[in-house]
RNA sequence: UGGGAUGUCGCCAAGCGGUAAGGCACGGGACUUUGACUCCCGCAUGCGUAGGUUCGAAUCCUGCCAUCCCAGCCA
C-alpha cells in the first residue's frame, strides 16, 4: 500500500516518543447495517485493513447499529459476505455498537455526575429553534442547570421506559455559542420505543453516533479511526468525550475524502430509489454500484482492489471517472480471463467451397499467451456464424474483415476470401459468401502471405443459443449529483441492451468451466448471470468491453 | 456575516525551500491468428490568484477568489 497523509501520521504517532509507541496499530471499518455496501465503502474497506495490515497491525468490523429504526439482520450478513469477497479478514474481531450498550450507558452516567449532561424536555422543534444558525449562537436550554441528582433520576426513568419518544434527551453540556454547531449542547441519548435487531426490546434508549463512535473506538482500543471528510468538525466532539468518558484508551481520528466516480451515485438513498422505483432489478443489478452488482456484473475483487491503491488517499473532492475503474478491471481479466468465441449478433457465412457434409475439429488455445492454460475443440463445417459486422458491401478505408475480394482469416480454422452475399426477395443480407484456402488449416498461409485481418466465428453445427446482457452507464451525465434536473431525467435509458440470440460455442458451457470469468474474442469480457442463468437459457453478462481504438471514420 | 476543510495537466495524484514523479485519458508509431494485450514516443516555462520573504518558492508569509461540509432526537 503507497503510504499518504494518513501513514504520515501514524508513522508519527507509532516513532519515538508518540503517543501510540508501541502500540500495534488498530483500525476499524464500522458499517451501518442498512443498507448495501458499494464500492465507495470498499475504498474505506481497502484504507482500514489496508493501513492495518501495512502496519503488522489489526482491522475490526463492527456493525454501528444504534439506531434500531432503519438496521436489519439481512443487511449484517451481507455486508460480511461482500467484505469477505473483497479479500478480507477480521479474525474473531466481528462487533456490534450494540454490544457496549451497557457501558455507554455508564459513561453517559459518568458525565451527568461530572455536570457535563442533562436530561432535557425541549421538544425536537424547540431543540432546533434554540440551536442557532450559522451565524448566530444558540440558546441555552431551560433545563440546562437541572441538580445531577435529578439529571441521574430522570435519566435512569428514561432508560426503565416511563417517558415517550420524543419527551425527553440527554445532552451533553458544552457550548451553546461555539462556531462549531456540533458542540451546542448535542444530544447524546434519544428515547425510542423500537425493537432492536440484536437487544430485542432490552433498551429504549439510543445512544448517538457522536456519542457512541468515540466510546466504540476506545473500547476495543482502536489507535486510527479513519472516516470521510464529513466528520472533520465532528472531531472536537469525538475528542471531548474521549477525555470526558474514563475510557481504556485515546483513538485519534482522521479523515479522508470519500469515492465519488462520475456517471453514478454513490448514496445509500440514491442507490434505494433505484431498488424501490424497480429502476433496476435489485440491489445486485449488474448496473449498481454495489459490491453485489459489481461481483454480478463480473468484476473482480482483485480489480476493485487495484483501483482503490490507485486512486490514493487524500481529502481533496474529487470525481474520479469511470474510465479509471474499467481500465483496473480490463488489466485484470486480461491477465486471468479464459478465451473463447461468441456471435452477438449472428450471420451465417457460407464457404461455398467446402465439402458439403464435411466436419472438422479445430483446436484453439484458451489463453493465446499462456499455453499452459491448454486449449479446446471448435467445430468447423461449411456454415459458420460470423459478426454481422464483419462484413460490409462498401467498406470504409481500412476496414481489415470481409468484403468482396478480400481475404480473411477465421481465427484457428482457414483463410477465406469474400465472394459477396445472398438477399432475401426484400433485399435483406441473409448470408455472406466466400471461398477457403484449403491450404490454410489453422489459419496459416501455405505461401506465407500476410492476411490483416482476423475474425471470430461459432460453429453452426454445435453453437448453443443464449441470452447476452450489454450494460451501460446507469446515468447520462457525469455528475448526477450536482444536477438540478430531476432524478429520473438523468438515468440513461439504453443502460441494457438484452440480445436474444447470441451464439455460442459450447466449451463456454461446459462443466469444468462454471462461473469462470470469459473474454469472448474481440468483444469484451464476459460472465454468465449467477441469477438468471439456465441450462435451457444461458444468460450471459457483458462486464466489460475490450479497448476499442478502430475507428471506422477516420481518414 | 459563523465554524471546519480543499485548490498541482481533461481525471486521479506525488511533491514537505533547490529549480514540476507516476497512472488514466488523449495523439503518434511498432508488433499482432483478438483493430485486444505488449512495446516505444509525445503530452504542465507551469502548481487558484495578487503581492511579499529568499541567491532560489508548488513548497514560507499576507490578502483575495473558488469549491465542499455543518443548523437530524441520522450515521
Amino acid at each position: 500500500m503507497p503510504s499518504n497523509f494518513i501513514h504520515d501520521f501514524i508513522d508519527e504517532d507509532i516513532a519515538e516518543g508518540g503517543q501510540y509507541e508501541g502500540r500495534t496499530v488498530h483500525t476499524r471499518f464500522p458499517p451501518e447495517p442498512n443498507g448495501y455496501l458499494h464500492i465507495g465503502h470498499a475504498k474505506a474497506i481497502y484504507i482500514d485493513f489496508g493501513t492495518a495490515a501495512k502496519y503488522n497491525g489489526i482491522c475490526n468490523l463492527r456493525m454501528d447499529d444504534t439506531n434500531p429504526a432503519r438496521e436489519e439482520v439481512e443487511y449484517v450478513e451481507a455486508i460480511k459476505e461482500d467484505v469477505n469477497w473483497l479479500g478480507y479478514d477480521w479474525g474473531d474481531r466481528f462487533f456490534y455498537a450494540s454490544d457496549y450498550f451497557e457501558d455507554m450507558y455508564q459513561f453517559a452516567v459518568e458525565l451527568i455526575e461530572k455536570g457535563l449532561a442533562f436530561v432535557c424536555e425541549l421538544t425536537p422543534e424547540e431543540i432546533r429553534e434554540t440551536r442557532g444558525t450559522l451565524t448566530e449562537p444558540g440558546k441555552n436550554s431551560p433545563y440546562r442547570d437541572r441538580p445531577i441528582e435529578e439529571n441521574l433520576d430522570l435519566f435512569k426513568r428514561m432508560r426503565a421506559g416511563e417517558f415517550e419518544d420524543g419527551k425527553m434527551t440527554l445532552r451533553a453540556k458544552i457550548d451553546m455559542s461555539s462556531g462549531n454547531i456540533n458542540m451546542r449542547d448535542p444530544v447524546i441519548y434519544r428515547i425510542a420505543h423500537e425493537h432492536h435487531h440484536r437487544t430485542g426490546d432490552d433498551w429504549c434508549i439510543y445512544p448517538m453516533y457522536d456519542f457512541a463512535h468515540p466510546l466504540e473506538d476506545a473500547l476495543e482500543g482502536i489507535t486510527h479511526s479513519l472516516c470521510s471528510l464529513e466528520f472533520e468538525d465532528h472531531r472536537p466532539l469525538y475528542d471531548w468525550f474521549i477525555e470526558n468518558c474514563s475510557v481504556p484508551y485515546t483513538p485519534r481520528q482522521i479523515e479522508f475524502a470519500r469515492l465519488n466516480i462520475d456517471y453514478t451515485v454513490m448514496s445509500k438513498r440514491k442507490l434505494r430509489v433505484l431498488v424501490e422505483e424497480n429502476i433496476v432489478s435489485g440491489w445486485d443489478d449488474p448496473r449498481m454500484p454495489t459490491i453485489s452488482g459489481l461481483r454480478r456484473r463480473g468484476y473482480t475483487p482483485q480489480a476493485i482492489r487495484n483501483f482503490c491503491e490507485r486512486i490514493g488517499i487524500s481529502k481533496v473532492d474529487s470525481l474520479v471517472s469511470y474510465d479509471f475503474l474499467e481500465f483496473c478491471l480490463r488489466e485484470d481479466l486480461n491477465e486471468h480471463a479464459l478465451r473463447g468465441s461468441a456471435v452477438l449478433d449472428p450471420i451465417k457465412l457460407i464457404i461455398t467451397n467446402y465439402p458439403n457434409e464435411q466436419k472438422e475439429s479445430m483446436t484453439v488455445q484458451n489463453f493465446p499467451y499462456k499455453p499452459e492454460l491448454g486449449s479446446h475443440e471448435m467445430t468447423f463445417s461449411k456454415e459458420v456464424w460470423i459478426e454481422r459486422n464483419d462484413y460490409a458491401v462498401d467498406p470504409p478505408k481500412k476496414y481489415h474483415r470481409l468484403y468482396k475480394g478480400n481475404e480473411v482469416r477465421l481465427r484457428g480454422a482457414y483463410i477465406v476470401k469474400c465472394t459477396g452475399h445472398i438477399e432475401d426477395d426484400d433485399g435483406n443480407i441473409i448470408a455472406v459468401t466466400a471461398e477457403y484456402d484449403p491450404e490454410s488449416r489453422g489459419g496459416k498461409a501455405a505461401d506465407g502471405r500476410k492476411i490483416r485481418g482476423t475474425i471470430h466465428w461459432v460453429g453452426t453445427e454445435d453453437a448453443v443459443d443464449a441470452e447476452v446482457r450489454v450494460y451501460d452507464k446507469l446515468f447520462s451525465v457525469p455528475d448526477p449529483d450536482d444536477s438540478d434536473l430531476d432524478y429520473h431525467e438523468l438515468i440513461n435509458p439504453n443502460s441494457l441492451e438484452v440480445i436474444e440470440n447470441a451464439k455460442l460455442e459450447p466449451w463456454l458451457l461446459s462443466k469444468e468451466n462454471q462461473g469462470n470469468a470469459f473474454q469472448f474474442i474481440r468483444q469484451g469480457y464476459f460472465i454468465e448471470d449467477s441469477e438468471d442463468s439456465t441450462k435451457e437459457k444461458p444468460v450471459f453478462n457483458r462486464t466489460v468491453s475490450l479497448r476499442e481504438t478502430y475507428k471506422p471514420n477516420k481518414k
